[in-house]
DNA sequence: TGTACATCAGTGAACGCGCGTTCACTGATGTAC
DNA sequence: TGTACATCAGTGAACGCGCGTTCACTGATGTAC
């Protein structure tokens, strides 16, 4: 055979598609810690024991689903954030929120897999680990363009003296930020990234709380607070208005 | 038999508490999705059946650990705020939050129960609504206290215009903030508080990263970045320093 | 205080179920000459 | 183009395990008279 994909290849990557693909409608019916792979082989009409000529074993497809969940937040918030130019840090940044709660909402199993309580007995091995910076890697570059074109100054309000310029941090939170700064933003100084962190947990909180229940009663529908509040985040974060 | 405590009562009482104690020990082993009425009973010498005596089920035991979790929560909450005086807001924010991470830290599998991903399956009934609402109600207490006392005036420097005070937030998130503050802080502005939700959200966000794993290799350990974003929290929310 | 009866805790066996993983196998697909 | 061999996907049976829940039972504790 030629082309590089043989018949038998592409069968191949078919199938490993299928099998995460009805793995995911799996998490949503019974949560990642009862994903069965005697489940999923029945849902596709295979034998159990077919699965193990794709996957070793039920970690590693809950591994991969971890990966292909991250690289899809990833991606929705790269895709957002390009989609607007540059020079726009503030709508960069409520472009960047959007997607990653639109992303969540839109798949809240997905993201309670990767944001939500760990999987007891499951250990995350390496390779998520890049994966599971690239949303924090967009954020980041939306600051970091945002401060060498010089939108991002001061602190919330007019008229308010640039604070997180000038703001110093204690240790060892100053070197933590800086290192952060380095790998995602790098020469936005400690302190502006630091804000940066602290709309970031933020965001997912909101995020989690909404898609968890915590809102139901009170904030529930919650798309109101979540774009008000990530205007006060933008402005806490010192992008200019 | 007196007293209002038969020898049966008194063994029933104990029982139960052994039995709430070694599900918790559990749940930090193989998490709540895999919390198993087998396995507790094993552990307390007894045969499985028997524990049927004490829960109808294993979701009504589930029940009962997410109501004593948020019930120890907001417990420890109130009693941190309680030791200092009404009239120090942000030392009472300042112990309110720090209450809330120290007891996440020391439990992080009840944490993960109530906070984290829902357990598939398991539908929370309504006995839970209370004592989920007790953690918020603390710093609803304390933001009414310091809206009272006058130590809530602003937005976070000096120098700046009050602006929380006289901020007007679109529908429907004016009348849910107004909502939430006639519950947990009546008197306080719809404004502030929705400011207040922000920082809460915040805290959770924040915990729940740290717990989770989102920080390592980054803000790990997060003492330094959790105390230093607390205060600049109180800012945020309008409490004086 | 003593007896007769009711309540309740705990037992042990059973029902019916699902799980991850291994293994020897058949038969189709791909490769080298 | 044709044949011989190697690779691989998928099968079906089995291993050993754990689970929630029900049920008829024994024996201890509590109550009423």
């Amino acid at each position: 055979m030629s082309a590089s994909q043989t018949a038998r290849d592409r069968a191949r990557a078919e199938l490993t598609g299928e099998i995460k693909a009805e793995a995911r409608r799996q998490l949503a019916a019974a949560g990642a810690a009862q994903l069965s792979l005697r489940a999923v082989a029945r849902e596709l009409g295979m034998v159990s024991s077919a699965l193990y000529r794709y996957f070793p074993s039920r970690d590693d497809l809950l591994t991969a689903l971890i990966i292909d969940a991250y690289d899809a937040l990833g991606e929705q918030a790269e895709r957002a954030v390009a989609a607007v130019s540059p020079g726009r840090g503030r709508d960069r940044w409520r472009a960047c929120c959007h997607a990653v709660r639109d992303w969540a909402v839109a798949h809240p199993h997905e993201y309670a897999l990767i944001y939500g309580s760990p999987v007891p007995g499951y250990q995350a091995p390496i390779q998520t680990v890049a994966p599971a910076a690239r949303a924090a890697a967009v954020i980041g570059g939306v600051l970091h363009d945002a401060w060498a074109t010089g939108e991002l100054t001061a602190g919330t309000r007019p008229g308010e003296p640039p604070a997180p310029r000038s703001e110093t941090l204690p240790e060892p939170l100053a070197g933590q930020a800086g290192l952060v700064a380095a790998a995602i933003a790098p020469g936005v100084p400690a302190a502006v990234m630091a804000r940066g962190l602290v709309a970031w947990t933020q965001l997912f909180g909101m995020i989690s709380f909404e898609l968890f229940g915590q809102f139901v009663g009170s904030l529930e529908p919650a798309a109101a607070f979540f774009a008000w509040t990530v205007d006060q985040m933008a402005d806490y974060a010192g992008l200019r208005a």
